[in-house]
DNA sequence: GGAGGAATGAACGAACCAGTACATTTTGCC
DNA sequence: GGCAAAATGTACTGGTTCGTTCATTCCTCC
């Protein structure tokens, strides 16, 4: 069953929820298309726990950051380059998110347990923010959301869009150096945001 | 035949490419599927002269601005507001470029008529760019690409994530306020990121 | 007015694909 | 060992969907 959930987390990452097909999914594993069902009851059912699957991942390695013990800049740029990588390094999550966007939430709607889920990322940045604004090295104001949504949007899309933005600037696909350096510039994007 | 592309556009932007149906757009058209075939042979024949005429639409629009006449803070502010609320009222566009990824730009590398394209849209921030370092108002040695690329990821984010983003946080979708806040936002970040 | 190409209509074909019927086996438990 | 429930294999079905076939009509230019 977790072969399963493994198999269809990247048929459905690769192709998209109506570009997938449980029969290739059935092929890849050692179980058969009888027992996806017997487990899963449906492509939506199947869909929906791989989705729930990976929202437990990212929240399983993001509890894993100690903030507290930084100062608040310098957590700021931890927060941002371990998203970064994050992101780089899990691009079926990203592909699954894009799915999920596609389908316009209703999945995400639907799991009751996703919902609850993702309050500690923004209260690690609320937290982090709070410190700063306190110290007087953050300026004060700024909703942590927005801090959150700018830091996603950055990171995410570095992923999402690299096929688009890639083929029309001809930038030679994602070199290592290319790559470093976007990772600072978003780092110091963020953090010449919030500074006092 | 414009008439094809039109609802053409609306369902591939809406169900993605492999969700998109040809006999729905057939149906929602004054002409028959045989028509389709007839003038864009495929399906993916009809998907990628979608992509090329929503890229050649944000070409024609993103020509309208005229931003040498003003001084480069102000250009810059005007930019990023622009291409914010150009991604906003155009989400179909942003969809079809969502699945584009999806699809790993193989489609738009197909076409030798996108290519081209979107050199303007760099050379844009370019000029911006180096106007603001020669006047010593932006400091230098940042890469004009990066800008661009920092400016798309966070006005495309916005739309294009709405759903997950939305759900997982309440938002409460999108409010009018919400929306303007996070506009303003948007500027500042790339504001305070060039600014000398 | 006619010739040749462009445009069009209606119905069909063949593959594909989510999901099922039915029978069988394996497992856990007493 | 025996019973109930969980797990599984095989083959099939019914609907969907891209694309086609064949024939007909319209348009344009001479």
């Amino acid at each position: 069953m977790a072969g399963i959930l493994e198999v269809a987390t990247s048929e459905f990452a690769s192709r998209g929820l109506s570009g997938a097909r449980i029969d290739a999914i059935a092929a890849a594993t050692k179980t058969s298309k009888r027992m996806i069902y017997y487990y899963f009851v449906s492509k939506e059912g199947l869909y929906v726990a791989v989705l729930e699957e990976a929202y437990r991942r990212v929240r399983l390695v993001e509890a894993g950051l100690h903030l507290e013990d930084l100062p608040p800049e310098a957590a700021l740029r931890r927060l941002v380059e371990f998203t970064y990588d994050h992101h780089d390094g899990n691009q079926d999550y990203i592909r699954l998110v894009m799915t999920e966007n596609m389908e316009r939430g209703q999945y995400l709607a639907q799991s009751k347990t996703i919902q609850e889920l993702n309050v500690t990322a923004i209260s690690t940045v609320r937290n982090l923010y709070n410190r700063g604004v306190a110290q007087g090295v953050f300026r004060p104001g700024l909703d942590p959301l927005d801090i959150h949504a700018s830091i996603s949007a950055l990171t995410f899309f570095n992923v999402s869009n690299q096929y688009t933005f890639g083929m029309i600037f001809k930038t030679a696909g994602r070199t290592a150096e290319g790559l470093a350096t976007r990772r600072q510039n978003i780092v110091e994007l963020m953090v010449r945001f919030v500074r006092a």
